[in-house]
DNA sequence: TCACCACATGAAAGCGCTTCCTACGCCCTC
DNA sequence: GAGGGCGTAGGAAGCGCTTTCATGTGGTGA
């Protein structure tokens, strides 16, 4: 491909079907028919059309294609935020598989912003489907959407009637993460975060529970938010009393992390004096001395699968709600004990 | 805001400034400057428009719009890859900064493309302005970009002529990591990166250079890429010799987390037999035990800065490059050795 | 009282594309 | 040889908005 054919007579950026038309000879409906194959044309005018494409540099407008064709060619995505590993790797999966369907990606990040529903409804009106992650609007704004006639599809969030789901299954590798911590002879087991607050943390707080309760043992819960910083609080004050869990099961690896610190703070041996572990396995977790158990997600699946589920509903190959459960896996390393 | 006015006697999402203005009983074009303020409209107009939008439920369209306004509302940022906690960070450094001036963001990944520059070209007829990170497209890609009339800004990648640059400037804080790596009366130093991959990577190693120069000592330097793996298999062959350098200074923090897994292989004490340094301050580099010394980059900054340069370019504020250059911090931990 | 002007507004012309509808050949068939 | 069908292509009507240009209104100064 040349760089940049710039036939002197006309403003760069300025070639419309028009001028293609004009050049190749033909109407700006047979340009339109052989550049998208929508009608047959025949090979001797395709090839002159496509000549002076060519010899042009045109390049269609996206805003008069959409404007006529009543679409976009784009996705969005929205996340609460995009600090942490979590969500880089879900848009990265996203973004490629969105890109593999022909659709370019427009992401929304609403944390900290003053009014998410808007900035919602706003992209909602550039793409032709979207994709929510996590806690970032309400039930009736995604409803709302879905009602519009705009294709949705929610991510790590609790189903929405009618609206296309996936998510990461916790319950199983919660399970086994529980009878991981009673096979290593733990017995007073402390669960750090909110399963209130979330539905994903509630699944995990729950399969931590039935596996432990297996062995007949119950552990708590203590409230804690998702960062390092409150890990590390929330464990300090766990850790202070006399009767201190041997085990703490942590929502997330920040909080993990957070409370690695917090042990370390008191002397503690983790591994040896106590168990933490944690979820989601960012890096961080397999660099942590001692590194960190946790539970895997897969991340970069959970993007790409809610593209292409984005996709079927957006070319109408399916109408019908889809929701779709991806396991996770158990990594055992060094902080939950000596391997048995 | 009410929830969805649905009217009966029209399709939801069909609602057209036609529409509005036939409501408020004035023409469209009064619609528009009401909207938008372009032109004085009477107070009891625009009072009577803004009632119609609210019961309409009005939204314009951005085909539309962009079609007849000619700009998108949109910017575009385009990454290598969005693994990894860098780019994420400067995304949202971007978006937040993007959104506040009113723009949307479209992001791309080249990662694994099969023709980078046409997915860049295609963006670039979606937004008003674009941000290139690293080696994304080559040099004549992005001056093609610039010359269509497209504002450019190229974010962590050597300077392209008439197109603004931001960049996080390594120099000094390299300087002062070998000034320091000489301080803890290390000697043997050997650099794991590739300086003529990559200016980035070639600016460290000069600082490095310079830093330790000043106290007689001269690096060497072992090309190495910019993953985990690398730096462990580079690492376990500069450890193998004999004589083994005493620090490792490595070009990012993947590859210094994945020389410590090298270096404790071998039964070697980092920060003690061993001094190990990275770059970046990646969530993990705090983590490892010993914690990391590295270089904390101003990433988040990076990006807002990007937007607002950008802006600047769009909205016809400036029309002469602007080169950034923010700075780095030497962040010293365990790694490098016990603190003087 | 009349001409003039600022102000507010509407009609209409695009912006660049898709697509419906119509028209033109041409070949085949009766 | 006339009628019908098919393959191909063009004209023109939108898609929903912004903006120019023209018009109408009331107020001002002479």
């Amino acid at each position: 491909m040349k760089a940049l054919p710039t036939p002197s007579g006309h403003e760069l950026g300025t070639v419309t079907i028009y001028d293609v038309a004009a050049r190749a000879g033909v109407g700006i409906a047979t340009v339109s028919r052989a550049l998208n194959g929508s009608a047959p044309v025949a090979e001797a005018t395709r090839a002159r059309v496509l000549a002076a494409v060519e010899e042009l540099g045109f390049r269609p407008s996206h805003a008069g294609t959409s404007l006529a064709a009543r679409t976009h060619a784009a996705n969005g995505i929205v996340f609460p935020d995009l600090s942490g590993p979590y969500y880089a790797e879900v848009l990265l999966g996203y973004e490629e598989s969105a890109s593999r369907l022909g659709r370019s990606v427009l992401v929304l990040a609403t944390h900290g912003r003053p009014d998410p529903a808007a900035a919602v409804r706003d992209l909602a009106g550039r793409v032709d489907g979207i994709v929510l992650l996590g806690r970032t609007v309400p039930d009736h704004v995604i409803e709302e959407l879905s009602a519009f006639g705009l294709p949705v599809v929610v991510v790590a969030r609790p189903e929405v009637d009618g609206v296309d789901s996936i998510r990461a299954d916790g319950l199983d590798a919660a399970r086994a993460l529980g009878e991981h911590l009673a096979g290593h002879g733990l017995r007073k087991i402390a669960f750090l975060g909110s399963p209130e607050e979330s539905p994903d943390v509630a699944e995990r707080w729950r399969g931590v529970r039935e596996g432990l309760g297996a062995h007949g043992i119950e552990p708590t819960v203590t409230p804690c938010l998702f960062d390092e910083e409150s890990g590390t609080r929330v464990a300090a004050g766990l850790l202070a009393v006399r009767e201190r869990p041997d085990a703490l099961v942590c929502a997330n690896d920040e909080i993990a992390l957070g409370a690695i610190v917090a042990a370390e703070e008191i002397g503690l041996r983790v591994g040896r004096d106590i168990a933490i572990t944690g979820w989601d396995d960012v890096m961080a977790a397999r660099h942590a001395r001692p590194a960190l158990t946790t539970v895997r997600q897969p991340m970069r699946t959970l993007g790409a699968l809610a593209a292409e589920v984005l996709d079927e509903r957006i070319t109408k190959e399916r109408t019908t709600p889809r929701h779709e459960s991806l396991a996770t896996d158990l990594v055992v390393r060094d902080s939950c004990g000596l391997h048995p």
